[in-house]
DNA sequence: GTGAAAGCGCTAACAC
DNA sequence: GTGTTAGCGCTTTCAC
């Protein structure tokens, strides 16, 4: 079964079959510049000696193409594959590109920049996910001049699919604090840029940009107005990333606090599970005497015991949505895809 | 920021720097071939003028490497994503990849193989996760030549890494089993060809083969004869595929089944988690009427309640210890990782 | 329908 | 230390 030989060549398939390299190439690219009895003795052919058609590096360097889409994601990859949101995404992404016989690549802005290989070069196209503010590795994907889409943030020149989130956030706090809890919490994500647990300052309260999770702070704390609350900054936790981990911490944190919150909007599923967790552990009754909500709506929200109360964003349907686009090259208009509030047991 | 123009070629640089290419090459690769001072300048200039390094196609036709490895994944790609298993495989492979700044591209089996691209030319060397047989892309990267390690199966020329399936099933097994149950029942997975959950017949009992689930179903045998448990093969049933809705589906059945199982055994985390929701609707209690034991060691296992017992297998491990073995050129021998048992209060 | 040949962008051997 | 050049494997134009 093992190989040490090279693989063959075109020119030397060529040679065994004793015509030109433009023949052989045409049989593999452009059917209709040969008869087809000719195709296909010259694909059986090279079946029977093993020549499984063109070197990709080669054909990529002649054409300018290579079938491959690069997904750009902000934090590791090892990250990323724990976060559920970026899984779902990922697998909206991967159905459709496998659909269109191409190729995932995923690379990460958190690699080191220094080393450049220059991957930049080979894919056709880029889905950018998550914000991107001079990383040095996105400068380069755009220098390629080659098709780009942005999901969950924006830049003017790019299509770019996304949800309203300020509008979500605001529907789902606007539903749990209709029940009046007395002393709400909120369990932040990204809301600033330190990496630990910690509560966030008055002045951060206000601090205006782009992020998402300033646009779902924004949400609740309107919700909040319209009911009369006003959270202070010290009853706002700032998760530095989505891991299970970081989330118990903060909700341990939060269930830990005077006054003992009764309501956690919690700014992922994720936050939220490990907050069903600490309460369960704590012997708090979830919603008798804490209601818990979510966002994202994961698949593993609707099997917590509670079920989750969440918004439902759909990533897996953005990630189909970003890589349809791309392929389409449908490269006019961002998208903003509807999400929805879903209410379960744990509100 | 949008940008058309086409990247810079490293003859252009050439010209405008006003040397030759080797130089620039040079500067790039091969810092001992020029001084220390002119490489500096260079590589400012590049930067400058929006150089940001070689193109990886045209360097890696030259060279033949690309600084990329593959992950040859069995099922489609979106599938992996779902599941937690591959998820925990692909973080390790991936934390190492990333520290050896290598590129991680995933490639599938199930892809449409008519369309060949071409793109197993590409990666420097492939970690080929679960078994083969007779895939056509496999095959394509056998010829290759390039270096290849597999992951949870075995063939002979290749070094793999794998856990001893058997004897941690069995250890398993062997201690749910001492608890005396009254009517165990199995949950498989991947048992057989089907793609339906069903039952297996008593033929599929004995078919001997050197997949995973064998080594596992054997492993449970072994300790069910132990125990003088002869567990018949309508006891017995067949998952296709490590997703939750099958799991449900499988564990649905196996609990509205005659006689009621008071032990499952199953052989994912993932199927036990459903065993367990499914238990929890069915107002079975865990473990008082009803046993569950899973496999793997998933995230997820110590969240759920009860937290699961299960067999820990260092998924994350097996990825790290796979991609770094790919990565140093060790390519003699096979590893078998430590597994254990880790007993939690669903049994 | 077919073949000869240029050249995609780069690296490395070799000459200077 | 630097420059010239062949050629990695392929596609495509152009001449036949």
């Amino acid at each position: 079964m093992k190989n040490n030989n090279k693989p063959l060549t075109l020119k030397k398939v060529a040679e065994i079959l004793n015509c030109s390299t433009a023949t052989i190439s045409n049989a593999f690219n452009r059917p209709d510049q040969l008869s087809a009895a000719l195709r296909e003795k010259i694909l059986t052919e090279c079946k029977r000696i093993g020549y499984h058609g063109p070197n990709l590096t080669a054909r990529s360097l002649r054409k300018g193409e290579s079938g491959v889409i690069a997904v750009l994601l902000t934090d590791s990859l090892a990250y990323h594959f724990t976060d559920p949101v970026a899984n779902q995404l990922l697998q909206g992404i991967s159905e459709v590109l496998e659909k269109n016989n191409k190729q995932l690549l995923m690379l990460s802005s958190a690699t080191n920049a220094q080393q450049t290989s220059g991957i930049e070069a080979l894919p056709d196209g880029f889905i950018v996910y998550g914000s991107q503010d001079h990383n040095p590795l996105f400068e380069r994907v755009v220098q390629q001049g080659k098709p780009i889409i942005t999901i969950d943030f924006d830049i003017d020149e790019y299509p770019s699919v996304n949800i309203d989130n300020q509008q979500a956030a605001f529907d789902i706090a606007n539903h749990v604090l209709e029940k009046k809890p007395e002393s709400p919490a909120i369990l932040g994500l990204r809301l600033i840029h330190s990496d630990r647990v910690c509560r966030i300052t008055d002045d951060e309260l206000f601090d205006e940009n782009e992020s998402i999770s300033r646009r779902r702070l924004d949400g609740y704390l309107k919700a909040a107005e319209q009911h009369n609350y006003q959270i202070k900054s010290n009853r706002i936790w700032h998760v530095p990333k989505n891991t299970y981990e970081l989330a118990k911490q903060a909700a341990h944190e939060a269930l830990t606090s005077h006054p003992l919150p009764d309501c956690l909007i919690c700014m992922s599923d994720n936050i939220a599970s490990a907050a069903l967790n600490i309460a369960r552990e704590m012997n708090i009754r979830v919603p008798e005497q804490l209601k818990i909500v979510g966002f994202d709506d994961i698949p593993e929200a609707s099997r917590l015991s509670p079920p989750l109360t969440t918004i439902c964003q759909k990533s897996r349907e953005k990630g189909k949505t970003a890589a349809l686009k791309l392929i389409q090259g449908k490269l006019q208009d961002k998208t903003i895809l509807p999400s929805q509030l879903v209410i379960r047991s744990s509100s």
